[in-house]
DNA sequence: ATCAAGATGTCTAGGTATTGTCAACTATTA
DNA sequence: TAATAGTTGACAATACCTAGACATCTTGAT
């Protein structure tokens, strides 16, 4: 069942609400109604914590919390997912500067866990962000940005490549675990993530298969440096929706044109290719050619998306 | 259960509680029961250190102590695991005789679960195997024969590259969560993992990594392809006491064996430098030469750290 | 515009329970 | 003999609980 029992503490710790305000929202809405223990200690589920996660969520997208408190969990889900767009097109973030404030530490303080191969306080800040931001922001406002920052650092000779690596293992990681662990309805559409042939470098795959997951979609990922047929059989044995692949380093594969134009003949006109990545820009004709979607930020990437559940 | 039997320091370095904290456990809540010496030392099987890893994790993700010490492994295990299905694969039967017939079925589990994208059902057999077998037989009787197979299947054209690469990802998102959540003890010794320049398989390296762990070494985990005067530096940033690398694939890189004769220069005569992997054969004369330690086995790898930290 | 009532998050105080650590002393091991 | 373990009782640091007070802010009626 059910039966996940955590202290109060730690459902503070993930929701990123006080513990005060977890008591208080319990004491006079009624919003959850958490077990107690011999001693009587709350004992919350993880279905609590979700429901907290969603109250605050809308709380902080202007809903008040005495209006939404004893709605179940369903409902607010579709309050969050729809507010959040909403709120970010018509009013261009409630507060900008915070959120900024609140990245530009979180990549500081990212940094020098890099810098002193720190993984715990590296993991930490990737943590606390998904917490504060929620994981959609935390993938643009954080590691996005930081693995920019770092990627530039490198190029300059700021940084040393091992540090890169390191950086690269830990985002990377922290990502998969959150792919891995998406429990999603048997309905969830199927996305395909991966790194063409020659595509060394995956934390970019990992970035899109997480942002997906986000979306309620099923990831299968598979990695950098898949074989181009390969890619093929596995949308077709896992009747996948549609495929993502991440372009990150050679911009001048002299094959990958040609390949992406098999790839699509191979698929059928109809099926959703998405291409990002840094060096995609490389192959901007074969991908136009293709039909296939070029993103060039998350966002377009997430819009892609919804559309396609709409359908 | 089995027969052989740890005494208190060497768990409180596998599980990363303290010797105090593992009696106060058993003292109060009566979390494990282990066996006595003839001069009352404690004797822990191997069942118990996995029991304490699980009651650590668990207590670190939110749940008191005193609420989940009298659980059974089996449940402790389901509370670890972030994912909320129940989906009963199989209970291999713990007939602690025939380690050889578990760990088949482990491997026949996981391999259909590897041809059907299963990630979930792979990870349940992990994490499963790990407490029936102990971490590290977990390496050795499972993952190793299980990455043997599957390229050995991937070789003979019985088994898709995707799905190698899908459970190459699996494995490796399961064993970096052990090095990443390894705490050890500040005087720890350091050892550096990775694949040098051109070695873009990182299976190896991360089995390595999860072994050195297992022995309460500190583990910087770099990834693959790292170039060969970044593993200088690196070192002596993080001061390490040795250096491991895997050479999985490329057998015939001819700038290979200078680099390890320049890395050797680089590192001094003293150094330690593990090498192993299938395709490290390749290079056994610059191995002799630089005077590295060249393993074909994880037993002998953790005999090298084991006499090394014994100095 | 003003004021009262309601909503909401924060804070304090006083008390209990839980949990890790320590000290003191003894016994065994290497 | 030094290092490692064992036992026991005590201690201090957290963590948590309840109840109520308070400061803002919003809202709606006058």
């Amino acid at each position: 069942m059910d039966d996940k029992l955590f202290n109060i503490k730690y459902v503070s710790e993930q929701t990123g609400l006080s513990a005060h305000v977890i008591r208080i929202w319990e004491r006079r809405y009624s919003a959850i109604n958490p077990d107690r223990s011999n001693s009587n200690r709350r004992l919350y589920s993880q279905n609590d914590i979700e429901k907290l996660k969603l109250l605050k969520s809308a709380t902080s997208s202007g809903q008040s919390i005495g209006q939404i408190a004893d709605l179940p969990i369903e409902k607010l889900q579709e309050i969050t997912t729809n507010s959040t767009i909403e709120n970010e097109i018509f009013t261009p973030e409630s507060n900008p500067q915070l959120d900024k404030d609140l990245t530009e530490k979180y990549i500081a303080d990212s940094l020098i866990a890099i810098d002193e191969f720190d993984s715990y306080r590296l993991e930490k800040n990737l943590r606390r962000a998904s917490v504060d931001l929620g994981s959609f922001k935390m993938l643009t406002n954080l590691i996005s940005p930081l693995m920019d920052v770092v990627g530039e650092k490198w190029r300059l000779g700021e940084m040393n490549p091992s540090n890169e690596h390191f950086a690269s293992e830990i985002v990377k990681n922290y990502l998969k675990n959150i792919v891995l662990s998406s429990s999603v309805v048997p309905s969830a559409p199927v996305l395909i993530v991966t790194t063409p042939k020659g595509q060394i470098h995956d934390v970019g795959a990992t970035i899109v298969a997480t942002a997906a997951v986000t979306e309620g979609w099923k990831v299968i990922y598979l990695g950098a440096n898949l074989d181009y047929n390969e890619i093929t059989s596995t949308i077709e044995k896992n009747n996948a929706d549609a495929l993502a692949l991440s372009i990150v380093h050679p911009n001048d594969d002299i094959y990958l044109a040609d390949e992406l134009i098999n790839l699509r003949k191979n698929l059928g006109d109809n099926f959703m290719i998405i291409i990002g990545g840094r060096a995609s820009e490389g192959y901007k004709k074969a991908i136009e050619q293709i039909k296939a979607y070029h993103i060039h930020d998350l966002f377009t990437f997430r819009d892609i998306l919804k559309n396609h559940r709409n359908k």
